[in-house]
DNA sequence: CAAAAAATTTAGGCTCGACTAATTTTAGCC
DNA sequence: GGCTAAAATTAGTCGAGCCTAAATTTTTTG
């Protein structure tokens, strides 16, 4: 139950338990043990054991059998770890080649790698950008977040033009998919038509239509868009 | 015995000590354990341990009590390393503001998470460079390495004018002392007087005259120059 | 509401990579 | 050539972080 005093070097584990647990509490409840081990692709007993490490760092609140909870300072390393990898992201695209596809696994090694300095410098070189290449919003460096509440593609009812923001996913295959479609962060889209029972539904952007999958649609992130 | 058939991921660990008995190599003979455990900071023993580990995977060959030779194998690693290790150095220095002494901390970390391809990017970035900040030479992609010969100023009989080249030391501090005087590669440099006993050494550049120790002028790597 | 199923934790084991203490080998010296 | 000092290795320990198997707790359900 001590806190972490001083900053002891977080290992590269530490990091990655702490965005995973950051990602499962979008709802606010405790998360499980169980959504841990998956999303992490780990077994249920080496989460319990890194959540008793975790919980004597004060990094998460444990109650056992119910889940846990990032505490403030579990947070703000969660945070940090969003910062370094969206704006890696971002750097990577902006000034190396990288297309969105493709950036995930280099920021996923980076991001426990690089220091606070060579984040503010890429940072500054990509003028401070609010949102990663995918449309997630990127952390300042004090750790606040404007987490937007966008819209499911797959909700939207038929009809209705919106622009895409956000997409939720970061499987290289769908990215591929998307970018050859044109369904990116900016592109409006106006939806045609739902099929029935979570069908595919059809949107036409930029003059063409196309039938999207319902789970991806899920993807999409979008809001209403003004006339422009 | 056995080879290191398939290219398992090497531990940062390994990859430290591989570019660290490289670097203990220069001579050709076998390099000490203790020698090893100096230069990583860690005790003999440990170093024991892992030279069994590094020789179970065909990466050094080990004589017990005579010390350690890399394999091939082990060479490759250390080169890959090294030509990562300069290239970031390279990149930090001309495009995320980094000045040569504060550019070997950041490296070294991140050394070991970057991809063969954004070492690539990062070299093309750069135009494919043949030396890193401090004059050490890059080497290719297929682990080529052109280690010039250079001569240490310490040892430029008085009246020689020569170039520096190279600086062969990682230590911030002294990297900040010799780009405040001017002696960085590139610098033509006149040695005007030598002391006795390994004292310090006189030399002009740039019109105005310096006393360099002699331990710093060991660190100066020079080329006679032709009159340019 | 009791039994079965699912989730979680505990128990015990493994590898990596570090350590200290003890032992063995090599090297230097009279 | 034998003795001592230095170098290297072996022995034994430890924490991190993973695993499987077994035990426990919670949840679901007939």
């Amino acid at each position: 139950m001590m806190a972490q005093s001083a900053n002891e070097p977080l290992t590269r584990s530490v990091e990655d338990y702490l965005k995973g647990i950051y990602r499962l509490s979008s709802t606010g409840l405790p998360v499980s043990t169980s959504d841990i081990a998956e999303l992490l692709g780990l077994s249920a007993p080496s989460v319990s054991g890194m959540i008793r490490r975790l919980s004597d760092q004060a990094l998460v609140e444990h109650v056992p059998y119910r889940g846990v909870l990032l505490t403030a300072a579990g947070r703000r390393v969660a945070i940090r770890m969003l910062r370094r990898h969206r704006l890696i992201e971002a750097y990577l695209v902006g000034f190396l080649d990288y297309t969105w596809d493709t950036v995930h696994d280099e920021a996923e090694r980076l991001e426990h790698a690089v220091s606070e300095v060579l984040i503010e410098r890429m940072a500054v070189a990509l003028g401070n950008p609010r949102f990663d290449p995918h449309g997630d919003p990127i952390p300042d460096s004090d750790g606040r977040i404007d987490e937007l509440v966008y819209t499911p593609l797959a909700e939207i009812p038929g009809g209705e033009t919106v622009e895409i923001r956000r997409v939720a996913t970061s499987q290289a295959e769908r990215l591929r998919y998307l970018e050859t479609s044109g369904l990116i962060p900016g592109t409006r889209v106006t939806v045609t038509r739902h099929q029935p029972f979570r069908g595919p539904i059809t949107v036409s952007a930029g003059g063409r239509e196309q039938v999207i999958g319902h789970e991806l649609a899920l993807q999409l992130l979008c809001v209403r868009s003004e006339a422009r």
